[in-house]
DNA sequence: TTGTACGCGTTATCAA
DNA sequence: TTGATAACGCGTACAA
């Protein structure tokens, strides 16, 4: 009948010592003598105690041990990047440090359910996004006063950012391809903005998303009117398609593509396969994030290596750090160039 | 000096009403008069209080609103494989009606750190695993009296699981196979234990992992004695690598191959194409899992179709059943067979 | 080395 | 519709 779960009282009555003593036992804060620590365990394992209500703990310390991560989009989308998955790996080992887990949080409300964001028990969150979209959920965090991380995401005012030399890096690959003597160039981009459908990008369009916007940036630096597609994401089907429309026209044919990502770049060289053009001896294409292309071999893309894990191990250690105290500061990583076998001289 | 958050108890003194009567002007679960409600919310507003502390709140409730996911693999690992990341939607859905978030739990504690499993304030977990390894984890969690469910893994006494036809349905893609008039078939496995090398698998072997056993075992009701490649794991360039294998040997060259993922089929058609055979001419490829595989087109995969994301909704439909005192039975979904343009009747 | 006393911030229950 | 009271289960000064 009385089905309730021991609690460390029943634990310390059975042991015949104080609650405070049994607590000791458990926590190992203070010494305690062997054969009172036995007993408490004995009386534990009998009551079936198996440790301190982690819940109770919490509210007493002051700290849950989880950490938010939000993304924007779904969170399957979230995990089909695997620019992000490694950074969800390297978030994971930085957060380890301090002991804690990963919550997986949605931006946007699913409708009715419970914002989780507002209520769930954080010590600090972890902003995922490129867009303006995560404002709101910034704005929430900050009301209540948790430590908060932007990893590639325009944060604002007194935000802590972890990003990346998009811009820098993309050029170095348009310098590459330019020293190649390369003049007629393509550009393919990731998503311009939430919702974006595949397509040529007008000279007049505004790109609300940060990544996309600097790596463009980068490569116009050094090809001035280079024409750009957008891609709707990630991924090497959008890349195949972007592809297609750049190699459509024989006469308007690039030499060389730069595209936004490493799996656009794989899509683009399906594209050119397709076309019966032959890369790099026709094409040149090179990408950027440096993952392994599952499939892609033997190929091995021209691509700029960005620290991706090192992204997520650094936003961890920035939270480990403003939970300890300690001020922590922004970082910005730099990409790595890497020549492939995907760029050669133009023909 | 005092920069302590408020609490509800501030706000209801400043509101001039009972904390009792704050509380539920932010739960809703009685009814306030508008002139009481405003009161609270204004006072709340100028003491910069954003809503209940979710530690004390889940201490009194006794329930967290986390739900977590527990993973045998390297976190990056997991989300590498499509079909554990449409599960992770689906499980993400199935739990938010219920108002929880995913907690995210790797099984081996990384040394030192706190092992979070024992820790974290959970309601409920769901063990994702294929061998044995998760077994620890269960213990923890059972002790703990927690709600568990497991997701394709070897559970044990009155757990409850969410598992796949596997063998019923691998059965069906030989059997259409042998139908084409098939008879020298290799099959392609999963890894057959952790830590598992790619190479042939031996009649001996014993093979740890469920999912591969159980399609193998399929596969052999109807070819018993085709020779089995294991894969280190589910990928591309595994497949690539198992096919190379599989078409070395010109004169005993199988004219149809089982896969036991879709990832390593593409690997495979791609090993068919590069050693100049033509899918599905002169070898027919059948995969598993139904998923879309990025880049493949313009291949269509004869495969089994699994039911990936109802898998997760289904195992966060059993924890909210749990949780909310009713009774939830295991579950077994059944694998919808499609033929696309990878298999033919043999040359 | 052990015990006492108290508070962490909230919410359920019941009475007014 | 509102308020008083009592837990929820634990950790930690401080005293013994």
């Amino acid at each position: 009948m009385n089905t309730r779960r021991p609690t460390i009282t029943d634990v310390a009555r059975t042991a015949g010592v104080s609650p405070s003593t049994a607590s000791v036992v458990f926590s190992g804060k203070t010494a305690v003598s062997d054969a009172t620590r036995q007993r408490v365990l004995d009386a534990a394992g009998s009551l079936g105690y198996t440790g301190p209500d982690p819940r109770a703990a919490s509210l007493r310390r002051g700290r849950s041990g989880i950490v938010g991560v939000v993304f924007e989009e779904h969170l399957g989308a979230a995990f089909l990047d695997p620019v992000k998955t490694l950074m969800m790996d390297g978030l994971a080992d930085g957060v380890a440090s301090i002991g804690a887990g990963l919550l997986l949080l949605r931006d946007q409300a699913p409708l009715g359910t419970e914002p989780t964001l507002t209520t769930a028990p954080l010590d600090a969150a972890v902003l995922v996004g490129c867009s303006g979209l995560l404002r709101e959920s910034l704005a929430v965090v900050t009301a209540r006063g948790i430590p908060v991380v932007v990893i590639e995401g325009d944060a604002g005012e007194g935000i802590l950012r972890i990003e990346l030399d998009n811009r820098e890096a993309q050029r170095q690959a348009a310098s590459h391809l330019r020293a190649l003597g390369h003049e007629k160039v393509g550009i393919v981009t990731l998503a311009v903005r939430a919702g974006w459908q595949r397509g040529w990008i007008p000279d007049d369009e505004t790109i609300t998303v940060d990544v996309t916007r600097e790596r463009l940036a980068g490569a116009r630096d050094v090809f001035r009117d280079a024409p750009a597609f957008g891609a709707a994401a990630s991924s090497i089907d959008e890349g195949l398609a972007a592809g297609r429309a750049l190699f459509a026209d024989a006469a308007a044919r690039p030499t060389a593509v730069l595209a936004q990502s490493d799996l656009l770049a794989a899509g683009v060289i399906r594209a050119a396969e397709e076309a019966g053009l032959s890369v790099p001896d026709d094409v040149s294409v090179t990408g950027f994030d440096g993952i392994v292309v599952d499939g892609l071999a033997p190929y091995e893309l021209t691509t700029l290596v960005q620290p991706a894990a090192d992204k997520g191990r650094a936003a961890g250690h920035a939270v480990a750090a403003m939970l300890a105290g300690e001020t922590a500061a922004s970082i910005r990583f730099t990409c790595v160039f890497r020549v492939g076998n995907t760029s050669a001289p133009r023909a």
